[in-house]
DNA sequence: GTAATATTTGCAAGTAACTTGCGTTTATTA
DNA sequence: TAATAAACGCAAGTTACTTGCAAATATTAC
């Protein structure tokens, strides 16, 4: 019997016609047990050595460009990605001392895009938006 | 009589005990002519090829320090400067095709942040959030 | 206004986070 | 199981930004 991440992760790939190979399994797996977005540094880091930075970053890309993972910057000088292949809309807590992170689930009103989109002049339709709120976490108050 | 931006960026800087340097002066008014955020090399291109990279950097960064500017980042892989000082908040709208920028004002209800608080475990205030709309402009669709 | 002091600037060199090219390996398809 | 296509790994390259330091400019003290 195969666990619950391994059959969505190998369902993500099949999805889209990706190659399942051990390395991305392994990689959505562990993005798959995240609570929130994370970096590339820290995949390779919890990865191993034996991954290769290249290889890391594309499939980090070829993941976005399918929809299977979102890639969010905190301004941090550097990506952070979070699945969102099946993942209910959510926004972001960032702290500004110690760059924690944390999911927020969000059940936002129609009324947040629609009011923004009659104050927008040249838009007609939004596909996505992403909200991030900064502060001090509880341990760097 | 003096403009008004240059009455307004002279106070920026003095109010900061900031060197009110010609260069630093022409920086902030081209800024201040802007509708919205624009980037690092926007604002080399306009101050003309006398302008040294490094200074333009660092003159940035000391006013984002002191809140004079806001920098924000739209996953474009450089960062954009908008002035603070004095500007009412609002989100942005970004268009995923041509880059376009779009400030759009911003009326948000208290409750806004309040639920996402309620709903952040780590964090118990928040200082600032940014909200950004992404989709296709006018001139893209 | 002028000298003393502090801030800012410009150049050269450096860094971090990715990206590209290309030959080899691994996975998928026939 | 062979043929084909996708993914990988290494080396080299790029971009956006940073750091060190001496020279220039601005501010402050007299």
């Amino acid at each position: 019997m195969e666990s619950f991440y391994a059959t969505r992760t190998d369902e993500m790939l099949r999805a889209h016609g990706l190659s399942r190979t051990q390395g991305r399994i392994a990689l959505l797996k562990l993005l798959a047990s995240q609570k929130a977005p994370v970096s590339s540094a820290f995949l390779l880091r919890k990865l191993g050595t034996s991954w290769d930075e290249t290889t890391l970053y594309r499939a980090l890309n070829t993941f976005v460009t399918y929809g299977i993972l979102a890639q969010f910057d905190f301004g941090h000088g550097h990506a952070h990605y979070e699945i969102a292949h099946d993942k209910p809309h959510h926004h972001h807590a960032v702290c500004e001392s110690c760059g924690h992170i944390e999911d927020i689930p969000a059940h936002d009103s129609p009324q947040l895009t629609a009011s923004a989109l009659k104050a927008a002049r040249g838009f007609k339709r939004f596909t996505r938006h992403s909200l991030e709120f900064y502060g001090l976490c509880t341990k760097c108050t």
